[in-house]
DNA sequence: TCCGCAAGGAAAACTGTTTTCAGTTTTCGA
DNA sequence: TCGAAAACTGAAAACAGTTTTCCTTGCGGA
């Protein structure tokens, strides 16, 4: 049994709460994908293994994940709440590529810092904190130089459409 | 006729589309409300001067008027849309007490900086960047301090309640 | 005056999330 | 080992904020 599941685990017995095979199964697969899960993604995933298992029961679980501190809240605006690993995962923040949807990571401990000295200023104590830097990344920077390039001089008639990030 | 106002109706102008009284009284009152307002907030606010006015007219308006750059969305990540003032408004962050609510707006250049060298070191390109600091504000701290004193050494019974943020 | 485009409001539709409901499973003490 | 109590589950309904649809209204130019 790994770290994590005996956290859940744990977590699951003081709240006087049962173990089974969903949530288990459910912990499982959110352990094993690094990436920032929306309710549906994990939803997804889940009934691929098990057709059984209804959305309800993947809401429940991430909020459980979520208190027990294995499971991380992220909201980026767009209206979904993402989940991201949070057991011994270091805190960071993230830069999201519109164009494509890419998730990058990112810490700065002076950002840190002075976010830090800006709350003391204002006598506020931080509970918890969220840096989000929307733009475009390398990646599509790259491509749509590519397009430009082509609209100056077209050579093909198929122009690529930028895809909207979801 | 503010420069606000101007600015409104060229866009307008520039969509094809028309100045009508609606459009009007809803800039009208965003204008002279110096707040994070939420569609509901101002729907309500409108409705006091027109009871005639839809809440349909008033997420189309502020639809408008953050493309006209007047407005801005902030989501703070409760599910509601905030609109701040964005025209001739320096960008700042916020600071978000989740006691009572507020919110406290602040700015540092060097987080900027930093924001930026962050960004550029993973050769991204920022149109937009959002910092939330979540946490409980001065106020709410000496608050919160006088009921552990008062708990510690009950007076009175009733002990307050802490009023949660929307 | 007539035409056509855009506007406005009500209501329906939509989206992600939460709650309700009713049947099922698990736990635990006797 | 039984049986009651508590928790679990999935489906469907409920919800809240937002967007779309639909149809009437009305302004502005020919």
């Amino acid at each position: 049994m790994t770290e994590e599941q005996e956290v859940f685990l744990k977590h699951i017995q003081k709240k006087g709460l049962k173990r089974t095979t969903q949530r288990d199964l459910i912990l499982d697969i959110f352990l094993r994908t690094e990436e920032h899960l929306s309710s549906e993604d994990l939803y997804r995933l889940v009934k691929r293994e098990d057709r059984s298992i209804g959305q309800t029961t993947v809401y429940r679980t991430l909020k459980l994940l979520t208190e027990a501190g294995l499971a991380r809240e992220v909201r980026f605006g767009d209206g979904i709440t993402h989940y991201e690993h949070n057991y011994k995962h270091q805190h960071h923040d993230h830069m999201i590529c519109s164009k494509c949807g890419r998730i990058i990571e990112f810490f700065s401990a002076e950002l840190e810092a002075i976010q830090d000295a800006m709350a003391a200023k204002h006598r506020f104590q931080v509970t918890q904190h969220l840096l989000r830097i929307i733009g475009v990344c390398a990646e599509c920077r790259r491509a749509m130089k590519e397009a430009d390039k082509e609209k100056a001089a077209p050579r093909g008639s198929a122009r690529q459409t930028t895809a909207r990030a979801r």
